[in-house]
DNA sequence: AGCCGGACCTGACCAATGTCACGGCTGTCG
DNA sequence: CGACAGCCGTGACATTGGTCAGGTCCGGCT
């Protein structure tokens, strides 16, 4: 009774180390690989695996939105997230988007294993370091301050974000500077460095 | 004769990974690893390999500095630089750093092991597609205009910057201004998007 | 020597950013 | 209903950021 899986992840060469490591252990297989998003999503219709192991930042589609589809689809596969550091709003999401896993790539390799297992088993596991994390950090933005700093935090300027939100420029400029208070920064630059690093962009 | 290698990695997930992987070549002997960058100096100094693979981006120091300190030292190992993306400004200092091989993490994982045989067989291996890429773009701004950049880079407003490094804050307007032209882009968040993603920084 | 180019540094000026006080709208609770 | 709280949207005003036109100093070249 081996454990099919999927492995998802877009540097090449760490996707060839974890697919080698896991094909290691007799009881797991690995079906197929996928590079980006799109084609994870297509590797599980295609193979319909028990485990769909992925990593949160890919090109065209993120491990997230792919939980998510698989989600609506009502596809068995069952969902481990690996990204790098803990982004607590990625948790948040992700538990919503219905994850079964969530490890950090910082934790020891043995615990990808384990946690493949456990979720095969019918567990739902999650860095219990960031777990905690997770709660004590809501996102305290609304969604139009979101959407604002998103394109200020490319380096746009306040008439052009206004250009393509629709607004006025003083009403950019009044949501950038409810989040820039709301994250206790000195300016847009912080607050977008802050954002994202906890995940709420 | 086997290969001695020391392996430095900051993820401690794909630490694992490539050591496991690395341990299964039967010429190749993982004898140390290490998740920063002093911990990477230190195994070296200590376990005398014949080559370290170690990423760019660690805490505390650059894959980069370690090279470079090593080279002082007249220590014999071989250095593999192995890394996310193609900032063609790292292969830069890391050619400079007199680095023997150069690896991207997108590439397929059997270009790891094969880097580090013909490495340690006397070879300078460079990813081809990488290398050319190198030479098109060198970094225009000097070395003032790099550190203002950098600082404005982190959200510092330029009151704050001027302190740091003991300037008026005219001028470091003015180095910021020159940079933002120099580079082609509209204000700091872009020039310092740009220098980063290019190992101008 | 005199000239030139480049890095470094500066203040004055205008444009972009951040702050504030204010309305309109919606949903909730007494 | 009326009071309240929260999000959305706006213009006027102060602060910060970007551009310009210089100035000094140093090394290379004629």
């Amino acid at each position: 009774m081996t454990i099919r899986v999927v492995l998802a992840e877009d540097q090449g060469m760490v996707l060839g180390a974890f697919a080698a490591l896991l094909r290691l252990e007799p009881d797991l297989d690995v079906v197929a690989t996928a590079t980006d998003g799109p084609k994870a999503l297509a590797a599980v219709l295609e193979h319909d695996p028990d485990v769909l192991v992925t990593d949160v930042e890919m090109p065209g589609m993120s491990g997230l939105d792919v939980a998510a589809a698989l989600r609506r689809d009502g596809n068995r596969a069952r969902v481990v997230i690996v990204t790098t550091f803990g982004r607590s709003g990625y948790l948040r999401r992700a538990l919503d988007s219905g994850v079964a896993g969530y490890v950090l790539k910082d934790a020891p390799i043995d615990q990808l294993v384990g946690v493949v297992r456990r979720v095969h088993a019918g567990e739902r596991v999650v860095d219990p370091q960031l777990a905690m994390a997770a709660w004590d950090a809501a996102d305290p933005m609304t969604d139009r301050e979101r959407d604002v700093l998103r394109l200020a935090a490319d380096g746009l300027p306040n008439g052009e974000i206004a250009a393509r939100l629709h607004l006025a420029e003083g009403t950019v400029r009044n949501y950038l500077s409810t989040a820039i208070t709301k994250l206790g920064v000195r300016n847009r630059i912080e607050a977008a460095r802050m954002a994202r690093d906890r995940g709420w962009l």
